[in-house]
DNA sequence: ATTATCTATAGATCTATAGATAATGC
DNA sequence: ATTATCTATAGATCTATAGATAATGC
């Protein structure tokens, strides 16, 4: 059997796989669902991938890394200014999140119970970022051109900004009486800029 | 057998099924474990629940209860000044998850899954906070003391700044090299005030 | 008489694997 | 020869209930 034929197969259950853990979680997840999505027999799943276990392990770490990644690269464009730099990486990371609206939910859903890289992954990439962010607050804050801000609250500030909304405006949206939440999210995202850049300025 | 003897048991069952569940979600909790932690046989959570359902939709509603009540009620003092309100509505708002930090994730993981009323329970509660939040932006942005905005923003940027931490604290925590989480709430909160009382002011 | 509790088990899933069969590559 | 796929089923949980037994209230 050819490469491409069990690459489509391996490929169709973890496309399966991941639509499958992002609804329902880990507990939620049903190998046979898992199956019938990719349109394959049950056992072709342990026969690519052991155990549920071990799916649900690629998939989560995909995940992270792809969530910790938009963070840290939205923000490290090395050629702007400070304020722009951080203008338009709350953009970025909000569009990241609107691409990608369930990883929030389903990453915190599954931590906690296990231990994945996470922090080793915050710790060797997000560290570097803090603390350049830190002098730069310094150079600029001696100047008199922001307001100095701890650069753990600011991070957190933008990424509970940017990160909630996808996580409650399913329900928030409906019952605010919104039917069109994709205006909202525009919405959404240009405040936290702005609230954002109120925070920082003198 | 006494209604006390009676009230014990089952309340030993919704307690343990508290505990369960807020750790678990729905699909990880298992009965027998809550009968466990409870000592109680197995059969005692049918005869008094009849089914994990049951059981679990009565936790659930409490909890809903509880965090929609906690952000009206810190909003709705009367007798102050709008910023004032606010300011303590924020940190009102705070102390609350911070004696109940598991509950936001315990509901945004069940919730899509199952319709609870809670969008009933928003409409009727929190539409009138926003359209008298609404009124005196209105008046004090006509004087010039605050600047404008929309409540929907305003109360999505507030309850996105309490709650959001908690959800990710215990991973982040460590990560960045933090042991001491509580005196980092602390900051947090005063943080959250920080940061909305200067998207307001002028 | 009614309410509460226990033991034992039915019945429904779900994950995982064994073993046979078909398709491909050398 | 090796890799991929299918059928059938073992084995492990988990929820739920049946039926017997004990405790309380009237």
């Amino acid at each position: 059997m050819g490469d491409s034929e069990k690459k489509n197969t391996e490929n169709r259950i973890l496309e399966a796989a991941e639509a499958e853990f992002l609804e329902q979680g880990y507990d939620g997840a049903r190998t046979i669902s898992i199956a019938e999505r990719a349109g394959v027999t049950h056992a072709m799943l342990h026969y690519y991938f052991r155990t549920k276990e071990q799916l649900f392990h690629r998939i989560l770490e995909e995940k992270v890394d792809a969530l910790v990644h938009s963070v840290v690269t939205a923000f490290i464009n090395p050629e702007k200014p400070f304020l722009q730099r951080i203008e338009e990486g709350i953009s970025a990371h909000f569009d990241f999140l609107a691409a990608n609206p369930r990883i929030p939910l389903f990453i915190a859903r599954e931590i906690g119970k296990r231990d994945l890289g996470i922090e080793d992954k915050l710790r060797g990439n997000v560290a570097p970022l803090f603390m350049r962010i830190q002098s730069e607050i310094n150079a600029l804050a001696d100047k008199g051109e922001v307001r100095s801000v701890d650069p753990v609250m600011l991070f957190l500030d933008i990424i509970s900004q940017n990160v909630f909304p996808f996580m409650i405006l399913p329900i928030a949206a409906p019952a605010l009486g919104i039917s069109d939440s994709k205006a909202l999210l525009e919405r959404v995202k240009q405040e936290n800029v702005i609230i954002i850049l109120s925070r920082l300025k003198p």
